[in-house]
DNA sequence: TTAACACCTGAACATTTGTTCAGGTATTCT
DNA sequence: AGAATACCTGAACAAATGTTCAGGTGTTAA
């Protein structure tokens, strides 16, 4: 039952696992995260630690693109663009189809709403007040 | 009501304000990001960006922590650690109090799971089956 | 008071990262 | 066919990032 383990077992909880909760805040942890694991979620968190990879995010959000139109949009070159629609699709963050010479983007899925709003929050916070 | 609009309009929607949809997605999204909101995006999310700061908020997901012992837990230097401290202090992961010569860290709230689990959810999805 | 401990900080260095530039392929239009 | 369009890619360069190192402050113990 546990296939997902190397050699270092998980760190934070998953859903649906059993686990221990965390004895300040009762929240489900487990131990420090492996290497490789805390590798993989640095990896996926730097892919939006980039403002121009916000911008482009932000504005497939809106619609689908072309990527000649995406570069106008955010202001940036056609291939700038295309390098940093590499890196988000290697993250899963957009796909793509092709319309003859065009390639249209968009996002993949609703992942990101949920993190935009997640930080958002974040951020918006009042200053420790407690 | 706009209270916190500089100069351009906002990104995103956020919760409890009117907004459009997506047009394919039927989420909320309202334009391209501001520079100026994208770059704090990605401040935050870039700390987040990197293996040894997993570790450490790990580390103290499962309980709090003087510093020295942070540094043994995730095998690193005692400086490298206080570094990438005051990162997560500046973007409000980690709060901390002194006892003594001690002073002892900890998670500031609950957002940091929340993160963990959706960027979790996103890297474990299957390939693409649509 | 002196020594030891816990922690922080700035500068230097090496690595990583993102853009530009030049050139490549594939598709469409005339 | 040739020219124009849309997109991708590798190398080079500049900028940002994270660690180490040396040295700093403040607290505790002898």
């Amino acid at each position: 039952m546990n296939s997902d383990n190397s050699d270092q077992p998980p760190l934070f909880a998953r859903s649906g696992e059993k686990s221990c909760l965390h004895e300040e805040t009762g929240l489900p942890i487990q131990q420090i995260l492996s290497l490789e694991k805390a590798q993989r979620m640095a990896e996926f968190f730097g892919v939006l630690g980039d403002p121009n990879r916000w911008r482009i995010l932000s504005a497939l959000a809106l619609q689908s693109m072309r990527v000649c139109d995406l570069a106008e949009a955010v202001e940036m070159t056609e291939s700038a663009v295309s390098h940093q629609l590499r890196i988000l699709r290697t993250m899963r963050l957009v796909r793509y189809f092709k319309q003859g010479r065009n390639v249209i983007y968009c996002l993949k899925d609703q992942h990101i709403f949920n993190l935009y709003r997640e930080a958002s929050e974040h951020l918006d916070e009042p200053e420790d007040l407690r």
